[in-house]
RNA sequence: GCUGUCGUGGUGAAACUUGGUAGACACGCCAGCUUGAGGGGCUGGUGGGGGUUACCCCGUGGAGGUUCAAGUCCUCUCGACAGCACCA
């Protein structure tokens, strides 16, 4: 019978669906498993990135239940975004009816992949039963300050129509447009305080053993800590003071002018009635149109302009001119700092441009400096000059006693600072959950009374042509009755973020249906943290900081009992291929190429890097297709087989054919010899001594057994698994080509083979699995069967083999005895042969073994 | 600039936890067998150089070092990728 995957998944999936197998219950008897990958966004159909991220998760989850733990194995829907309310414009439907739609055909998708999910969990975050509680923390975070609303300068992207989160700008564009510059703008908004949590975040940190380096260090990158000092600076001519955060104190004395960030509203105080009033806001205006990415970049010019007024450098008393400058920072420190020329080198370039006096505060041990001749800063360590009562000290270790001596006369304090910004979690979109505030012209913005949740989304409005939330037009929507005085009032029209859904979904998986509250604590209590979570690398900081804030925040509400929610983290790599291009046709997708011509014209395809599947680079494999052709199993193995699961995955071909060759071979190991290993009896331990070739496979049987479990329990590493499995496959078939007469033993042991290799590939290929394990004769669903041991006793051997090494190089081997003491195999060795010939009379000056690995030889 | 990851055959990759036979396993390629052909299957070969064989020399980006022994440890250096980037 030939191998059909097409028939046998179908089989399977109908049979594991109909026993209901994956279904999930607390059971206080069992350890927990709780397994998670990170749910997609349903945008029409998975791709194979989802297949790769799921396939690895599948495994696990497989593997560990048959390693007996009681696994958790959810999946959801990160349902509401932006891409749901541009193609209901497009198509003229609604972005809810969309929605559904593709959750129903990914689902589907996902589910011919044979993946193991508690279906029974699934959850979508449009649901209002779900958001209705995402709304409740919001109540509840607003009530401790946690929720707040300020009016401030955010990130607009005009492709978005919405405020983006400062998380959410790469290079200065929208991490979902690429191409389109984030504008400023001045606008109300709501954030979270997740700079009330920075610390603990960035202290947590080293806790996080299971989680990538590399996600770490992009995490603390991000918080940002420094360490430094507050110097409050009088503004001449004025009672007003200015803060300024540095972290180079030490330089001080040598601050000669203060620069303002464009945006920092003293500016446009300080400079009103003087002569540069107009000159100055046009400056601000100009420089402010800029994108603030290229603004603040290190290849853009630093610009300024004086303002007209001065501060005082509190320990010399000088007169510091202030300008405004478009390389300083509006949202870090205080949006203004003191400028020391003479040791930085972006205030040396400004001062130059300027003309604005260099002062000299510390000088290099080993050198003179003398301003008038300096080309540029000198940044390095030294001893104190011109600094006053402070000349001498080395500049490091006077940093606290300068901010010391600003303490003690009230005129600056040591301070932390963070990069990290509070998270604008406002979106002037639809396609959200609504904030929970109305705003009353008599009593302001109040929270909407729990008993009135959930708000819910109008769903039968019109959305507008060319974007932009429809909620602010919509009075169905927005009018309503203020909570206290039930005069008129206007609800809040901006949705939340969609990264709020994903901060704590993972949670509600334990509980989906749970109807008092977010949160049923007994079952959290259960299943949480994750233990182990996968999913792409480009949610290092998004997600992955957003989540363990949340977390933070729902242990603070009393909703949970842990701050942090992933204990072990795998970051899959990328799915890649080679993008195809015709010169006049631009990327090819793989069917309009044909012997490497274009199909359109007939030009010669250029081949290009490979880079990351994207239907843009129409360099994409649709997984539909490849099921249709080789099966789910064939899929899943090469995805596993290609490259180990944090590393990039080269797309290729012929590596699926590979794949497809291999699963037949396995099929045909059973199919070829289906008579005698369904007569053999099963492996005992009782079939007296086993020698020769039949020894060694079943030496290899478990040899493999313990392989391939140290490789997916310890590492995650399904590639070695694999090639072991592969390995052992060969074996049998080369016992099976070599060995003459077959007797019971024989087959007995065959069969062991076999079965270890049905039940080692079930969580990597289940449908094959499945089916080889029924064909086996067995009535069990391998779900259910327990993970194999090996032998010990099978391993061991009675000889070994010595590799005999001369200076370092091999020379020659030997095969010793098991229990030969070092002694023994030091005597064997100098008799050897060829190792005698090597050393041709030279003088042995030492004898290096290494018992059951080398000897080697130095002459 | 800072931070991190990584450099191994024609290709994907093993070996890295513990310094001890470099290239497992696969893809591709070559040869042979099988088949009416195609496909498929089977057997063998496949890092580079030399030699008729036996075998020898070289080889893990590069240069040093530690060691009986280095892909693995240390120092320097070159290159690739990623994240952050005028952070005061």
């Amino acid at each position: 019978m030939k191998y059909n995957p097409q028939e046998i998944e179908k089989k399977w999936q109908e049979f594991w669906n109909s026993r209901g197998i994956f279904r999930t219950t607390e059971d206080s008897l069992k350890e927990k498993y709780y397994l998670l990958e990170m749910f997609p966004y349903p945008s029409g159909k998975i791709h194979m990135g989802h297949v790769r991220n799921y396939t690895i998760g599948d495994v696990v989850a497989r593997y560990k239940r048959m390693q007996g733990k009681n696994v958790l194995h959810p999946m959801g829907w990160d349902a509401f975004g932006l891409p749901a309310e541009n193609a209901a414009i497009d198509n003229n439907t609604h972005p809810h009816t969309w929605t559904y739609a593709n959750i129903e055909n990914m689902k589907s998708q996902l589910k011919r992949m044979g993946f193991s999910y508690d279906w029974d969990r699934e959850i979508a975050t449009c649901d209002p039963e779900y958001y209705r509680w995402e709304q409740l923390i919001f109540l509840k975070m607003y009530e401790k300050g946690l929720a707040y609303k300020k009016r401030t300068f955010v990130n607009w992207c005009e492709s978005c129509q919405t405020v983006l989160a400062k998380e959410q700008v790469e290079n200065g564009c929208c991490w979902r447009h690429t191409d389109e510059e984030v504008v400023l703008k001045e606008m109300d908004s709501w954030y979270f305080k997740i700079t009330d949590y920075a610390e603990d975040i960035l202290d947590k940190c080293d806790d996080l053993k299971g989680w990538p380096e590399r996600v770490i260090t992009m995490q603390r990158n991000w918080i940002g800590k420094s360490y430094g000092s507050i110097i409050k600076f009088p503004l001449a001519d004025s009672s007003e003071v200015i803060d300024v955060y540095t972290t180079r104190p030490d330089t001080l004395f040598g601050a000669t002018f203060m620069c303002f960030a464009p945006e920092h509203p003293m500016l446009k105080e300080m400079v009103k009635g003087l002569p540069q009033e107009k000159e100055v806001l046009s400056f601000i205006e100009r420089t402010m149109k800029v994108d603030s990415f290229i603004r603040t970049s290190d290849f853009t010019a630093k610009e300024g302009i004086f303002t007209g007024r001065y501060c005082i450098n509190p320990v010399t008393n000088h007169r510091m001119p202030i300008y405004a400058a478009n390389f300083v920072l509006f949202d870090y420190g205080t949006g203004a700092i003191m400028s020391v020329p003479a040791h930085d080198q972006r205030d040396f370039e400004f001062a130059k441009k300027y003309n604005i006096p260099l002062i000299l505060v510390i000088k290099p041990a080993d050198k003179d400096l003398y301003v008038e001749e300096m080309t540029m800063a000198y940044e390095g360590e030294g001893i104190l000059v011109n600094s006053g009562i402070f000349n001498g000290r080395g500049n490091i270790e006077a940093k606290d006693s300068i901010t010391e001596h600003l303490n003690s006369r009230g005129i600056g304090h040591k301070t932390v600072n963070f990069k990290i910004r509070d998270w604008n979690i406002s979106r002037q979109r639809y396609w959200g959950a609504p904030i929970p505030i109305i705003y009353c012209e008599r009593c302001g913005a109040l929270p909407v009374d729990e008993k009135d949740l959930p708000v819910r989304l109008s769903i039968d409005l019109n959305l507008r042509q060319g974007g932009g939330s429809p909620l602010p037009f919509e009075p169905s929507f927005y009018d309503t009755a203020c909570p206290r005085c039930k005069g008129q009032a206007r609800r809040e029209t901006d949705t939340m973020d969609t990264f709020v859904e994903s901060s704590w979904y993972f949670n509600r998986y334990a509980c989906p249906d749970y109807k008092q509250g977010p949160l049923d604590r007994t079952k959290v209590d259960y299943w949480m943290p994750v233990d182990q979570y996968i999913g792409g690398i480009e949610h290092a900081i998004l997600h992955l900081l957003y989540s363990r804030f949340y977390t933070r925040v729902l242990k603070d509400l009393g909703y949970v009992d842990f701050k942090e929610p992933f204990v072990n983290l795998l970051t899959q790599g990328m799915v890649c291929k080679e993008t195809q291009t015709c010169r006049t046709h631009g990327y090819l997708f793989p069917s309009e190429v044909e012997d490497s011509r274009c199909t359109k014209c007939g030009e010669p395809v250029i081949t290009g890097s490979i880079v990351k599947m994207s239907k843009s680079k129409k360099n994409v494999v649709d997984p539909n297709d490849l099921v249709d052709r080789y099966g789910a199993d064939t899929v899943r193995i090469f995805c596993l087989f290609a490259s180990p699961p944090e590393r990039d995955l080269e797309w290729n071909d012929q590596g699926v054919d590979g794949a497809f060759r291999f699963l037949n071979r396995v099929w045909r190991l059973l199919d070829d010899n289906l008579q005698e290993i369904s007569n053999a009896r099963p492996f005992s331990g009782a079939e007296g001594t086993l020698t020769g070739e039949l020894k060694g496979l079943h030496r290899k049987t478990h040899e493999t057994i313990k392989k391939v479990t140290v490789d997916i329990e310890d590492r995650f590493h399904f590639n070695t698994a694999i090639s072991a499995i592969m390995e052992l496959v060969n074996e049998v078939y080369k016992y099976l080509n070599s060995a003459a007469d077959k007797d019971d033993q024989a087959w007995t042991v065959i069969r062991e083979s076999i079965e270890a290799t049905v039940l080692l590939l079930s969580p990597l290929v289940p449908h094959i699995a499945e089916e080889m394990y029924r064909i086996l004769g067995h009535d069990d669903l391998l779900l259910d069967v327990s993970w194999p041991s090996y032998r010990g006793e099978a391993l061991e051997v009675e000889k070994i083999t010595i590799v005999l090494q001369v200076n370092g190089k091999v020379r020659s081997r030997i095969d010793v005895p098991v229990s030969s003491t070092e002694d023994e195999i030091r005597k064997a060795a100098l008799e050897d042969e060829r190792l005698v010939q090597f050393l041709d009379g030279k003088e042995i000056r030492k004898v290096i073994v290494v018992k059951n690995k080398l000897v080697n030889v130095v002459a």
